[in-house]
DNA sequence: CATGAATGAGCATTCATTCAT
DNA sequence: GATGAATGAATGCTCATTCAT
């Protein structure tokens, strides 16, 4: 986890070319050449292209849990909170959706002997937290109870990947001329909606 | 889209493959192997690895919308047949679920050279034909208005990918022992999770 | 020898390719689906690709030596007979070019199983025709008697075809604009030239 | 044109195969296994096959302007001149038969994608000499005007390889035994043949 | 007699990785 | 510590040919 400037540039390409066209599908010359080092540099820092995955999950999926953590302890009414943890969820997935989107393709990849545990481990952490908040809502009567509380985030998450992994389709459909558009459109009205998805579950009627 | 025994046989074992160990991680050798036909088969029948997935598209893709229709034309209250609508998304998608995964993987992937025509088509239809229903529900008062219409095929179809992208780490968290539960626990509880979100967001207070 | 109308198409077919795009650059696959028959028709009329370019052999290369003798039993001149026996070589070569030029290639590849008897045969009567016509000049008086007889053929021949594989070159040099200006030339000025070379060799000054 | 010592090795090995059995008839493992090198290397050095050819036109055909400008420049009589400068053209030609065969039957060859520039060029300016030279000697009125200039060299060339591409057949028509008989008779015998000729065509009688 | 379907062998190339320097 | 050179293995694909019909 502790990497120099060379092995930082490498991840960020690396991140970038893996989202684009696969972990299979780029090839480590490509990532040398694109991040202008030698080819051999790669086997070299993290011992093998597989290997430069994981340390790449452990560069991008490592703080994400603090982060909700600082949300959780601010002394807001539940509504609120609940609007600031979908929002950071998503600012934060859209902060790594590239990592987020091998991550979806390569997990359930038997044959790679990629290592998890740090994706898992965050992943747990974070709906572990979400849970704690929605079942405090609950008993304090905030929240609806017959909702499936391990589900939320999953609903959140996959919201989202849904229109980022269909971009060319949802830019046409939400007449969305840029990638900027597009971007922008991810962090406001989707947010939005994701927002509204989730309060619509689990808050009773006024 | 006339397929005999055999190219069916070739596209089932490209489908799981692909799904599991992704487009380019999956070797024509390998495909042949396991479907126990010649290595040169795949190329004499569809020409090359990315036309046997563009056939595979067209294979399952092909009949998606007429499904949608069969609901749309029958005569029930709108919240039933907004359920019933879930449902069947649901069914369909998991039903072509590793051809799906495929497709959100490798859809934006603009290296590849895939004709995904078919494929948006499919897509763009199916969510015009929801948006229709949603809009006239909300004409008849019977949907709120103040939703992203466009967006909840997104949510219904995104909470799904995400579980299933990540089976290992929900098949744990939700407490399902063999790979049956989790399929039953896709087709029942999730499926009631998504209904329930989607009805949350469209439907007013009784 | 006796080619029915489909073998004769395809063998003009594979002529055509195997000159242009070399006798291993050409597939059968290529050969039958310009000459519009099946891929299995090559094979099952002649045996294989190698007794294929056999064929073609037999079929262009037979009745050349007929055509010399009757040049030969013409009553004429000396000078005029070597005229019109060179003509008539450059004729028959421009004819046949196309085989021709496989042959030339192919001729001393030690490693292909093709049978150029007919060829060497030809090659032999024709060599002899004109040896037999030169000395009969040279002990009339007529040719000169210090030229190497055996060598006249190579440089009629080897003339015509260092111009004929250098066509785009020669095209260029001889200011040639079209593939009909080359072709005329090849009839008209080399074959003259080729004519002027034979006779500048073989005939004393008057 | 700067080939370190293994590259080399390729390059003369892959002369002599492709020479003896064609371009398309030699496969890259031929040549990796005939050079002791691995199969990989020839893509590492090259780049692919047709960028092999292209390196061993420049490694072969690069210096031969020079060669015809050291003739040009001594003071000798035309005559002599013209000798030298045969002689000079069959022993260059001669020693780089193999590549100059290849030329001969891939230069028409519109399929592959080869650069020819530096063939063209180089034939283009040695052509250009020769010109100069006998109109030098026209002007001079020592040689005829009454002659194809521009295709005395494919004369002196076209003969040359007629020979060399039959040459089994001519091996038996001349009787040479063995391999050295007929290196040997290409140097001497063929040489004054072509000598003579372009001599006859050129030189007014005395 | 003719052919579509099928195949094993071979193709050029690219791969991630190693290793001597 | 860093790297250019090198490699065995694997890639997708095309080949000439065979064979059941």
């Amino acid at each position: 986890m502790d990497f120099n400037e060379k092995q930082i540039q490498i991840l960020k390409v690396a991140e970038k070319l893996f989202a684009e066209i696969g972990f299979d599908g780029t090839s480590v010359r490509h990532i040398a050449k694109e991040a202008d080092v030698n080819v051999a540099m790669i086997s070299y820092y993290f011992g093998s292209k597989e290997k430069l995955l994981e340390a790449l999950l452990l560069y991008r999926v490592a703080d994400f849990k603090m982060e909700l953590e600082t949300v959780m302890v601010q002394n807001l009414p539940h509504v609120e909170k609940l609007d600031a943890l979908v929002s950071l969820m998503v600012n934060r997935i859209h902060r790594n959706r590239r990592t987020h989107k091998i991550i979806n393709y390569e997990y359930t990849n038997t044959c790679r002997q990629i290592d998890f545990d740090a994706y898992v481990e965050q992943k747990r952490d974070s709906l572990g937290i979400i849970e704690a908040f929605v079942k405090d809502g609950q008993n304090k009567g905030v929240f609806k109870t017959d909702v499936h509380t391990k589900l939320l985030g999953a609903t959140v998450i996959g919201t989202y990947f849904q229109v980022y992994n269909n971009k060319p389709f949802y830019k046409k459909l939400l007449e969305l001329d840029s990638d900027e558009a597009f971007e922008n459109y991810m962090l406001t009205s989707l947010t939005q909606h994701i927002q509204q998805t989730i309060k619509s579950l689990l808050l009773n009627e006024k």
